[in-house]
RNA sequence: GGCGGCGUAGCCAAGCGGUCUAAGGCGGGGGUCUGCAAAAUCCCUAUUCGUGGGUUCGAAUCCCACCGCCGCCUCCA
């Protein structure tokens, strides 16, 4: 049975879906208007491993993930740059999807964006107006009445009394209540625009979520998932408008990911860089990423530090030099073993691990024990355990987590770099056989020096391009 | 102020009432390999879980107090 902490009961909870063996989630994606940053990828890892592990357990899982397209910082930047804002958005929902498969995560079944949803946004918004939940002001806006929703604030534990203080109301605005939320905007000058029964205007922040979920995935779901920092406001409102529109229970489940946090106080600019997930990729590679996420639990914060990465990256390399050394005594196909006990236990451990709230620590140390089993059988020559354990790292646990799954990032000097490298290393070894140590240590260390490190190993000597 | 969370080895991080003399990773120490290194690999590396009380046959795990961090409270993954 898995279990998961569910942020509406602030508890864990037995996972049943509304519909067996069938789960639909909803995550929630970026604002595209800009490049994703590390901080944007942790749901993007977090919540595609999570539904490949309930596809592992047998589900069948529909997946949506949306982009929002159209809001105020997209309109601000494209006004910024001369640049027509849908154009933006559609630039950075392509870097998104470039940087996502970079990272390994799979796409969803479905990604909506807003301004494909707009009939269907007008159609909810009108349903809130007739059933009296929101209401449209001389300006063309349309807000919603939180007071008419008595469960607001179910989700964020938070009182009405409470949200007064912090509400506020734009100058221009006329809401009845400083609490109320905008359904849609009317359209400013120089804003884009769509004809709707309250004039030309434009979806709210939260409205789109609704409408694309409720269209994609029906009026409810099992699990609505995103960051932490959008269960107040963002999750609550939609919840509001959804269950104020349909009159059903809108997700059943609402997981919530934990922040990613910048410390250290670098180089200011080129910090921020490093942080892009553009450059990450390339400075510690896709598995050393996912391997920081996935070492510590989804809900808690995590901090972002080069040193954590370089970390992580090293870890990986030991898996990956295990898993090839694996694969080159093999050098055919390799067979799936015979599912044994010992087997058995460590695919039972797996699940019990990530059943639990999706413990996806105890899962990676798993992994690793495993990757230690590998070694040992390999060092022993027990030909058959060492491939029942590689099975489970590569084929079995590794694709649910996306952990020495797709091929390794080396990166590989082709042509005649590649043979003026090998020219190199023969002549070394020429040396090293005469005995002169001082010309082989010279090719060693400058090779070394360029970013190339050789391996002395008993079948001869490899190279590896290092960054 | 309101709501929520955290404090476990040098660092990162699981465990949340007995199987804990506490997983896993990085680092460190030692061995193997090597001409020497590097790479790789193997072994070792917290009687102790922020502090002080309490509950219990038994606590890192529950309760209370204190100290120190952090997130959210209408931009935010």
């Amino acid at each position: 049975m898995i279990r998961i902490y569910n942020t509406l009961s602030k508890k864990k909870e037995d996972f049943v879906p509304l519909k067996e063996g069938w789960v639909r989630m909803y995550v929630c994606g970026p604002t595209v208007y800009g490049l994703i940053h590390v901080g944007n990828a942790r749901p993007a890892i977090v919540f595609d491993a999570f539904r490949r592990y309930l596809e592992y357990r047998g589900y069948k899982v529909v997946m949506v993930q949306n982009f929002t397209d159209i809001d105020d910082k997209i309109i601000n930047k494209a006004n910024d740059l001369g640049v027509n804002p849908q154009k933006l958005a559609d630039t950075f929902i392509a870097e998104y999807f470039r940087d996502a498969h970079s990272l390994g995560i799979r796409p969803a079944n479905f990604h909506p964006k807003t301004t494909d949803y707009v009939k269907e946004i007008i159609d909810t918004v009108q349903k809130l107006i007739d059933k009296g939940y929101a209401y449209k002001t001389p300006y063309g806006d349309v807000y919603f009445s939180v007071r008419k929703f008595p469960k607001y604030g179910e989700l964020s534990g938070k009182k009405i009394e409470d949200l007064i203080a912090g509400a506020r109301v734009e100058p221009g605005e006329e809401k009845k209540d400083p609490l109320d939320f905008a359904l849609w905007k009317a359209a400013k000058a120089s804003e884009p625009w769509w004809e709707s029964p309250w004039g030309k205007g434009r979806p709210g922040w939260h409205i789109e979520c609704s409408a694309m979920s409720t269209t994609l995935l029906g009026e409810s779901f099992d699990i609505h998932a995103g960051g932490e920092d959008l269960i107040f406001p963002h999750h609550e409102n939609e919840k509001a408008q959804s269950e104020a529109c349909t009159g059903k229970i809108f997700a059943k489940y609402w997981m919530h990911n934990g922040m990613i946090r910048m410390v250290g106080e670098k180089m200011s600019k080129s910090l921020g860089n490093i942080f892009l997930v553009r450059n990450a990729v390339a400075a510690f590679g896709r598995d050393a990423i996912r391997l920081f996420i996935l070492s510590k639990h989804y809900r808690s914060p995590i901090d972002f530090s080069e040193e954590i990465l370089i970390d992580n990256k090293k870890a990986v390399r030991r898996g990956w030099e295990a898993i090839e050394r694996f694969e080159k005594r093999m050098n055919v196909e390799i067979p799936v073993p015979k599912y044994d006990s010992w087997m058995n236990e460590q695919i039972e451990k797996f699940k019990e691990s990530l059943d639990d709230d999706f413990n996806t620590p105890e899962a990676v140390a798993q992994i690793f024990n495993l990757i230690k089993e590998l070694n040992k059988a390999m060092d022993s020559g027990d030909e058959d355990k060492a491939l029942k354990a590689y099975h489970l790292i590569k084929r079995e646990f590794g694709p649910v987590l996306g952990l020495f799954d797709l091929s390794r990032e080396i990166k590989r000097l082709e042509g005649k770099e590649s043979k003026l490298i090998d020219l190199l290393i023969d002549i070394r070894n020429k040396m090293r056989k005469e005995k002169r140590f001082d010309i082989a240590d010279e090719i060693r260390d400058k090779l070394s020096e360029i970013g190339i490190i050789l391996k002395d190993k008993k079948e001869g000597t490899e190279w590896e391009e290092v960054k």
